[in-house]
DNA sequence: TTGTACGCGTTATCAA
DNA sequence: TTGATAACGCGTACAA
C-alpha cells in the first residue's frame, strides 16, 4: 500500500505539503495542490484512516448500543435505527460499530469504552434507572440516547410519547367508550412510563378517574397478558389500550381464539404503529412514529455535539394518529 | 489518558518491557512481569487499539454487509445475523462495523476497503452474479459469504437449501398431494436459486414431470402474487410451495381474503421459517434453519482465515423439516 | 509557500 | 532478561 511519502517522493515535494494538499488545511500553492491531487486521482492513493486516527485522536467511528431483543414486535425498531443511522453515518463520513448490551450487563460497554475505538455513541433503548448513561457521563464519551432519560443534562431525542398517548386516550375518551382498559409491560422503559403518564393525563384533563382495576403495568409474558385479558373483558371493559406492539399482537390473537370480535365485541388501539400491525385483518388504531426521522436526528446531533458544536439538550419528535376500523 | 511509557516510566523499567508483560510475547522475566501486571490493574491503564491497530496493522474489526431490506419478512433474518456475529465478535475481542448496500451499488463498499478500518467482511446475502464477491477478491480481503456463491474459491457458509426444498418436496409430494404450485420471486438471490433446484430435483427423483403451468419464479410484487394466486386456484392446484415467508405471508392473507380455507381447500408450505409464521391461525409446514448457528459460524470461519488458518471452503449447515396442519 | 522535525501510542528488532 | 531505537502512516508546529 502506498504511503504519503511514497506520494510525496514521487511528486518531489514533501510528505507534508501532500498532505496539506488533500486536508485543505494550511498554505499550499495552488498549483502544486493541483498537481498534488491530480496525482493522487491517478495514483490511486487513499490515506490510511487508522494512522489518521492516531494522529488525529479521532476515529471516525460512533457506536450504536442496541439492546438484546427477540420479539417480532421489537426487531423491525431496532432494525430501522440500525439502517437509518449507518445511511446518516455514511453521509457524514463515518462508520458505525454496532455493539449489543444484554440486561444491565455493562461489560460490553465498558470494553467498548477501554478501547476508544468510536468517537461517540448512541443508546437506542433508555431505562428509568439506566446503568449506561452514568458509565458515558463519568468517562466523558459524546452520546445521544434514542429516548428519553430522566437526566436533565444528557442529549435526548426522543418522540411526544406522553402526548402522543394523551392525545390517542383523549380520542378514545371521547367517543362513547366508556370502560378503557391499559395493557401494559415492563415500566422501567422509559418509553413505556412516558405513554402510561400521557393515558393518565388525558384523563385528568377530562376530569375523568383512572379505572384502576382495568389497569395493567407489569404485563411480561404471554401468560400474563392472557390473565388480565380474561379479567378485563368479565369487567366489561369497552376498549383495550395496548402499550405496545408486543402487546397488540397478543391481545390480537387472544381475542380471535376467544371468539372476540373488533371492534363490534372490543375495541383496540395500540401506542405503536410497526409493520406487524399490518398483518390482520383489521387494521389497528395507532400511534405512528418516524423512526428513520428518530434515529437520524439522533446521529446528526452527535456529530454536531462530536464537531463541538452547541446542540439541544432536548429534541422532541412529532407524532401522527391513525385511526383505523378497530376503534370504529 | 495514560500511555505505555507513563506506566514504564512509574515502574522504573522500559516501554518495551511493559508492552512484553501485557502481550506475553518475547521473553520476559516472571518477577518483573507479575509487578507490570498487577500495577496496570491498579492504575488502570488499558493499551489504545487504534495505535495498536497501526503497529500491528490489525484493526480487531470486520465488516458486516448488509442489504437494503424492509419487509417484515425478511428483517428478522439479518436482524439475527447482526446479533449472533455481534456476540462471536465480542467473544473474540473482535467489534463489528455495519455496513448497508443497496442494489449493485458498490460504493460502499468500495469506501470501506480504502479505509481499511477492518480486517475481514462477511456478506450477509448472495447473488448468482455477484458484484461484491469479485470486488473483494481483487482487493485480497478476506471474506465469507452468508448463503452460496457459485465461485468455487470463496469460502462460504450456507444451509442445504437444495437439499430441505427437495426433502420438503417430496414429503409433499409422497403425499396424496396431485399438483404442487412453485411460487418464488428474486431468482437472483442464489438462496431462491438454490430451493428452486431443489424443487425440481425432488421432481426428478420421483421420476415426475415439473408442471410448468403451475411455477411461477418472478413474482416481486403483491399484484404479481395475487395474479399467480388466481391463476393456480383456477388450475386447481391442491399445494402451494412458497419460495419465502414474504410471499407465504402475502399467499395466507390472500387466501383469507378470498375465503379459501387452509389446508382443506389448498395446502401450504413455505421454505423459510420466520417468526412472521407464528402470527396466523393455522400454523404453516415450512423449512426451518439455525440462522444463529449459520451467521455464528460465518464470523468464526471468518477469524480462523484472518488467522491464517486453514478453511473449509464451503461449510453446508443443517436443517429441519417442520410438518404443521398447513399440509395436513 | 514549502520543508523539517516531532508527536500520536504501540510493537518489533536488535544490542547489551 | 531488558532497554534503546526504529518503524507504523499521518498531522502539524515551527522554521526556512
Amino acid at each position: 500500500m502506498k504511503t504519503i511519502h511514497d506520494v510525496a517522493k514521487e511528486l518531489g515535494v514533501s510528505a507534508s505539503t501532500v498532505s496539506r494538499a488533500i486536508s485543505g488545511k494550511g498554505r499550499i500553492g495552488k498549483t502544486t495542490r493541483d498537481r498534488i491531487l491530480r496525482y493522487i486521482e491517478e495514483s490511486g492513493y487513499y490515506p490510511n484512516a487508522v494512522a489518521q486516527s492516531l494522529a488525529q485522536a479521532k476515529t471516525n467511528n460512533i457506536a450504536v448500543i442496541l439492546p438484546k431483543v427477540h420479539t417480532l414486535a421489537d426487531i423491525p425498531f431496532f432494525h430501522t435505527c440500525i439502517y437509518a443511522i449507518e445511511e446518516v453515518a455514511q453521509a457524514n463520513d463515518y462508520d458505525i460499530l454496532v455493539v449489543v448490551t444484554q440486561g444491565r450487563d455493562t461489560r460490553p460497554l465498558e470494553r467498548l469504552i477501554l478501547n476508544r475505538k468510536v468517537d461517540g455513541m448512541i443508546l437506542t433503548s433508555t431505562f428509568e434507572n439506566d446503568c449506561f448513561v452514568p458509565l458515558l457521563k463519568e468517562n466523558q464519551i459524546p452520546f445521544v440516547t434514542i429516548g428519553a432519560v430522566p437526566d436533565e443534562d444528557v442529549v435526548q431525542i426522543d418522540n411526544d410519547n406522553a402526548g402522543a398517548c394523551a392525545e390517542l386516550t383523549g380520542v378514545l375518551l371521547s367517543k362513547k367508550i366508556k370502560h378503557i382498559a391499559y395493557l401494559g409491560g415492563n415500566m422501567e422503559q422509559m418509553v413505556n412510563k412516558n405513554r402510561y403518564q400521557g393515558f393518565c393525563e388525558a384523563y385528568r384533563q377530562c376530569g375523568r378517574e383512572l379505572e384502576e382495576d382495568i389497569i395493567y403495568k407489569v404485563l411480561d409474558s404471554k401468560v400474563m397478558i392472557e390473565k388480565a385479558l380474561d379479567e378485563l373483558l368479565e369487567k366489561k371493559a369497552d376498549c383495550i389500550l395496548c402499550q405496545d406492539d408486543f402487546i397488540c399482537n397478543e391481545v390480537v390473537h387472544m381475542l380471535a381464539d376467544k371468539q372476540v370480535r373488533i371492534p363490534e365485541d372490543i375495541k383496540i388501539a395500540s401506542c405503536h404503529y410497526s409493520r406487524i400491525l399490518e398483518n390482520y385483518p383489521v387494521m389497528i388504531t395507532s400511534l405512528k412514529f418516524d423512526i428513520e426521522e428518530l434515529a437520524g436526528t439522533a446521529c446528526s446531533v452527535l456529530f454536531d455535539m462530536i464537531d463541538g458544536k452547541e446542540v439541544p439538550g432536548k429534541t422532541v419528535l412529532d407524532y401522527e394518529i391513525i385511526l383505523k376500523e378497530s376503534t370504529k
